[in-house]
RNA sequence: GGGCCCAUGGUCUAGUGGCUAUGACAUCUCGUUUACACCGAGAAGGUCCCCAGUUCGAGUCUGGGUGGGCCCACCA
């Protein structure tokens, strides 16, 4: 058996790909007596293609998954889409030209469902392309029954357990979108504005406040100052007269007023910000709306009805001025909260909302993750201060088409809720009909709740969604809680967060007993990719001219967590591995042409030369390290271990020494022990790059060594174990000579510009007894690499070569 | 303002208290040796950000700076 001179990973990862997809060598085995290992894998937003930060953390959860699937576990290694929410509907409405609101809700969730399946399978092949070992076949899309069933369960879970609750109250509000969301989908940036000195008449008196919200002052329904700032001490049950829109607020005082801020003197409107919905609270103020939900003033704000918000704030801003009552405007930039779909400022309007209760169970949550272990640990911390910094119940519906509908109806004559039973989710309050129906009523006394549910609320359930917990399956009472969740840092506050919530109110336990979080890929300069910098990189291309090997290297180059930039050289080294491997492989497996091949079940040390013990040692010491690693979710230290011992002991020196035992064999004995001895050194290393380089180990692997081991691929063979009979400390100390005997040779022949083949006459090496005893052992080995004739030794502190 | 992470040859990076600080890329020199020119063998290149401390010993641990990044808060 011979491999072919150059190998082609455009040809190799394709074939592999479906030998794995047909001969289902990614199943999870139910009847598998092997320990279980759980993995719970993000689903991606369908969003047309993969990006590089998908290919960077699937990578690293792969390796370990792969890993672990050689280490004797069942793997159970799902995959899903998640294709509800605002984002599908956003890409639906720019594919398909269409705009959500001015459909019928039908209509739209069937354009998006067809769409879905237009686009999902291109999505759904590179996961395929880069490797990920998943069960495609069991895949699920979080619109689909079984998920909208899930996440109708949980709800009615929750609801029976008091998590969740529905009230009119202020909550945050995109304009553009619609619709209410939370504060996960928050994002941060710097907005220019201008901070306004505004003049309020109180009697015949002028006070000034401080605002960058001109278009609320028709909201405005009290003005706040500090109870020990003198200048306004004096103002104590007055009242102030609101410019333009001429009505009177009180003036009160609170501590927490900031004196140096403004005027000292603010001005509460409903609402305006955070604060302003605590002190509407705390002094039962009034509310007073001026902004729709479209985010046009409406008719409290008197002259500006219909005005977009911020039409209305340039418009008011002129007014003032020409009124002679804007004392001051400044430029200033500040940071304003957007919503991270469409950059719109987010509004606090009052509004009819479905919440899950968080804030009151903070410390049960920070509990959870103490319970979890985290990898890194660090990543822990983000967590938990995001937890401890919460200022909202998790608000889980949104005004939108495309999500899952809540399991319930109203009634029309009492307002109470009706929910759906359990036996008939999945349900659609918009055509179906509730079960049971409260005393004395008929299906016309009932309405249906028309809100979807937030994306979060079903993709929280991934573990349960896989495992079955809705279908009361009995792998969720055998999995759950699963072993280890993978995902990127930006969603811990997120899909982390929400998942243990989930955890802990419906499963009564933490969702999985690892969490491994990986970084973000930057630019080559170390900015973050987006498409208006235009620095982005495609996975694709990335694969196209390097193969998913080498894109894999790469991804496995990183520390988990660490964000790293994307540099085009690494993903060479990759490639370059790669060749590397086939070269070595080809040679090794020249080597063994005549050699009568058993399954390596233990090495079998008869006749091992010292050479042979020295990579047998080296082999062993890597495979420790390396599964030491991999336990705790260290691949790139594992990947770096076995690459030198690939890269620096087996092909720049074993091979080498090895040449001389199997080209001309004099020998047939050390011919035979050196062949036994590569066998093993190169199935081992396949075996440890196997979960890195999937496709080229596999190509190796089937050509050769499946025939003799016989195993389905390499990827469910077993993984090496470490055996301590294999170390020879003797053997290595001898070894480790030998190479630097041989790496001075080198030196020597490369400074005088000799070819590496040029015969030297007369090598002297000056070295202590100790060091002269293991060298002879390995003379022989010496003399033939570095093309020496006579080698002589002479007695001397520090080993040195002397040469002539 | 709070929290977290990071700082090592030109660039990226390993380094979990212990000989001369790791590797990759780039640079230079040599070598077409029958696994590999998508190569090999070498060379040069470092105040391990600064200060103090702990220690027999610190790139590594502690404290304090400086610089960079991320998350959160700040929106009157």
């Amino acid at each position: 058996m011979e491999l072919p001179k150059k190998y082609s990973f455009e040809e190799s990862e394709k074939k592999w790909a479906e030998y794995w997809k047909k001969k289902k060598v990614y199943r999870y085995d139910e009847k598998s007596e092997k320990p279980v290992f759980s993995i719970d894998t993000p689903p991606p937003t369908v969003s047309g293609n993969m990006h590089i930060g998908h290919a960077f953390s699937y990578a690293q959860g792969d390796i370990v998954a792969r890993y672990h699937r050689m280490a004797g576990k069942n793997l159970f290694y799902p995959y899903g889409t998640d294709d509800n929410g605002l984002a599908t509907e956003r890409l639906v409405e720019k594919l398909k030209k269409v705009n959500s609101k001015s459909m019928k809700r039908d209509e739209f969730r069937d354009l998006c469902m067809k769409t879905l399946e237009e686009i999902k399978p291109d999505f759904t092949s590179d996961w395929v392309k880069i490797g990920v070992s998943a069960d495609f076949e069991g895949s699920y899309s979080t619109i689909d029954n079984h998920c909208i069933k899930t996440s109708q369960k949980s709800f009615l879970d929750l609801y029976k357990k008091g998590h969740v609750y529905t009230e009119e109250s202020p909550v945050s509000w995109c304009v553009h979108c619609q619709t209410a969301i939370a504060q996960a989908e928050f994002e941060n940036v710097d907005m220019t504005s201008h901070f306004n000195n505004v003049i309020f008449k109180q009697g015949s008196k002028e006070l000034v406040i401080a605002t960058t919200r001109l278009e609320l002052l028709p909201a405005c329904v009290a003005l706040f100052a500090h109870p020990d700032d003198e200048r306004y001490k004096d103002l104590k049950g007055k009242f102030a007269r609101v410019p333009l829109f001429d009505y009177e607020v009180p003036i009160l005082y609170d501590e927490n007023v900031d004196m140096e801020k403004g005027t000292g003197l603010m001005m509460v409107c409903t609402f305006g910000d955070k604060d302003d919905v605590f002190k509407w609270h705390k002094y039962k103020l009034p509310l007073k709306t001026a902004i729709t939900i479209q985010g046009k003033m409406n008719d409290e704000a008197k002259g500006y009805e219909g005005l977009p918000i911020k039409e209305a704030r340039k418009k008011i801003s002129e007014d003032l001025e020409r009124q002679g009552l804007l004392v001051s405007k400044k430029d200033i930039t500040h940071a304003v909260n957007v919503h991270e779909r469409c950059g719109t400022e987010i509004e606090i309007l009052k509004t009819k909302q479905w919440f899950i209760r968080v804030l009151d169970k903070k410390q049960e949550l920070i509990g959870a993750a103490e319970k979890i272990k985290w990898h890194p640990e660090f990543m822990k911390k983000r967590y938990v201060h995001w937890v401890e910094n919460l200022q909202w119940d998790w608000c889980i519906s949104r005004q939108r088409h495309f999500g899952v509908p809540f399991p319930v109806w109203y009634s029309k004559k009492t307002g109470e809720i009706i929910l759906a039973d359990e036996d008939q989710l999945p349900v659609d309050p918009l055509s179906d009909k509730p079960k049971t129906l409260p005393k004395g009523h008929t299906y016309e006394d009932i309405i249906p709740e028309e809100d979807v549910m937030d994306t979060w609320n079903t993709s929280s359930l991934t573990p349960q969604i896989a495992l079955g917990w809705a279908e009361n399956d009995s792998k969720y009472k055998k999995v759950y809680p699963m072993s280890v969740r993978m995902q990127a840092h930006d969603i811990i506050r997120t899909w982390a967060f929400y998942t243990i919530v989930k955890g802990l109110y419906n499963s009564n336990d933490i969702p999985w007993k690892n969490i491994m979080v990986s970084g973000f890929v930057l630019d080559p300069k170390g900015d973050k990719m987006s498409k208006s910098k235009g620095n982005i990189i495609m996975p694709q291309e990335v694969i196209g001219k390097y193969g998913a090997d080498g894109l894999r290297y790469w991804a496995a180059g990183s520390k988990l967590g660490e964000d790293m930039s994307f540099q085009e050289k690494d993903v060479v080294t990759g490639k370059k591995t790669v060749t590397k491997i086939w070269n070595a492989s080809k040679f090794t497996i020249m080597n063994l042409k005549d050699y009568n091949a058993k399954p390596l079940k233990e090495l079998e040390l008869k006749d091992l030369r010292v050479m042979d013990k020295w990579i047998v040692s080296k082999v062993m010491r890597a495979v420790k390290n390396a599964t030491e690693s991999f336990e705790s979710y260290e691949y790139s230290r594992s990947m770096r271990e076995t690459d030198v011992l690939f890269w620096h002991k087996f092909c720049d020196n074993y091979l080498e020494f090895v040449k001389h035992r199997t080209y001309e064999a004099k020998d047939e004995k050390s011919k035979l022990a050196a062949q036994k001895t590569l066998y093993y050194s190169l199935l081992s290393i396949l075996k440890m790059f196997a979960p890195v380089m999937p496709f080229i180990t596999e190509e190796v692997y089937q050509v050769y060594f499946k025939g003799v081991e016989g195993f389905e691929s390499i990827h469910v063979s077993d993984w090496p174990s470490f055996n301590k009979k294999l170390l020879f400390e003797k053997e290595e100390k001898a070894g480790d000579l030998a190479v630097r005997v041989v790496s001075d040779i080198r030196k020597h022949k490369s400074e005088k510009g000799l070819s590496l083949k040029t015969e030297l006459g007369r090598v002297e090496v000056s070295c202590s007894d100790e060091d002269k005893k293991l060298l002879e052992l390995v003379v022989e080995d010496v003399k033939a690499v570095g093309n020496v004739k006579e080698f002589v030794f002479s007695k001397g502190k520090e080993l040195t070569t002397k040469i002539n």
